[in-house]
DNA sequence: TGCCTCATTGACACTCGGTGCCAGTTTGGC
DNA sequence: GCCAAACTGGCACCGAGTGTCAATGAGGCA
């Protein structure tokens, strides 16, 4: 019962996503790691305790959606009929982010800080990892797998590799400055992958 | 000139194996996040500025070797004839790491401890990614792109995914208890990726 | 044997990310 | 207008990692 948005949850939205605002101003401006939690918490006039009320971590303010486009992708990903093949499934689930694209200049300069800031990048594959774990029971269902049945790599690869090329497609997207199409080059991956030419 | 291993190199040497073997049985004991550097460098007798001195970093402890077994992966793969195809020489590959494999119960515990600790977990990713600008050069060339083509996603996709198929393989093996055998494993995760069977 | 040199070491101080705790303040509900 | 619950800020604290510097110790050389 009630409204699901209290004034309260809507007033602290605000906060998140002006928090993260000026956050990212100052990580493109000089650096991600150059950026201390101190400085992004007295830019927003907060303290830095409450900061981490916010964000649980740094690289959070970044990756803080990534978590919840992982449930957006198992969504899509359930959308798709049982009786599309896994690579096929995953190709559309997968889409479901690419809508998420909105000003392709920020997007381009978030994936350049992305792929050059180690601690990024290595809390991003984290991310993907639990992309993978709510995946693949999807997928492990479209192979005719057995639900308790974890004696079987295959659902675990299908899934890890999807990402890989999506994240192979990314790599040369960002290296290419954003000139290609990212979905184009998924596809091209996957395919360079299956063997199909 | 003269010989490469001085007795200096030597002592050090005998150093770093003496810290890694204290450390690790701690880690084992204990729990990686649980044991602190200040408990391993008094364990070891060393202040904890020297620890410092032989690792980077506490997860190097455990992954150090993985940066120089990723030069024999490379190794591994060049030793292979440039007509085997991509997958076929990734695997031969793949079988120079698992020949270091000693004693299966500690290979074991390890692996646990690295499937189970996230920071071990993200880094020990981080050294595949290494890996795979290592070994993408190599796949490149059987695939007959150019040297300077980055534009093709191809190379970077099959090396990742051939990784992510290890990376599964793994997961299941220390799942499973290493009842299986991590390369039937592999294998497995291979031809579900690629469709065959 | 004694000296010179240079790498290694330990100690101290410091930065930064992150957490636990507590007391004060705001907010919504009644 | 009051009460309880949640938010806030400040403080102390921990652990990882780095810079600096003085002391020490071993090897080379006369």
């Amino acid at each position: 019962m009630g409204v699901e948005t209290s004034l309260w949850q809507r007033s602290r939205q605000a906060a998140y996503d002006e928090i993260t605002s000026i956050a990212m101003g100052l990580f493109l401006d000089q650096g991600f790691e150059q950026t201390t939690i101190d400085q992004i918490a007295s830019t927003a006039g907060i303290s830095r305790r409450s900061f981490f009320r916010y964000f649980g971590t740094k690289e959070d303010i970044v990756l803080g959606d990534l978590a919840s486009q992982g449930e957006l992708v198992r969504a899509a990903l359930e959308e798709v009929p049982s009786t599309v093949g896994p690579w096929e499934a995953l190709r559309e689930a997968l889409h479901a982010v690419d809508a998420l694209a909105i000003d392709p200049d920020v997007t381009m300069k978030i994936a350049t800080m992305m792929y050059g800031t180690p601690s990024l990048r290595s809390r991003s594959i984290e991310k993907h990892l639990h992309w993978q774990t709510l995946l693949m029971p999807d997928i492990r269902r479209r192979l005719g797998i057995a639900e308790d049945d974890l004696a079987d790599p295959a659902p675990g690869a299908i899934v890890a590799s999807a990402i890989a090329c999506l994240d192979a497609a990314g790599e040369v997207w960002v290296r290419g400055g954003g000139r290609d199409d990212l979905a184009t080059l998924y596809d091209r991956a996957v395919s360079a992958v299956r063997g199909r030419s």
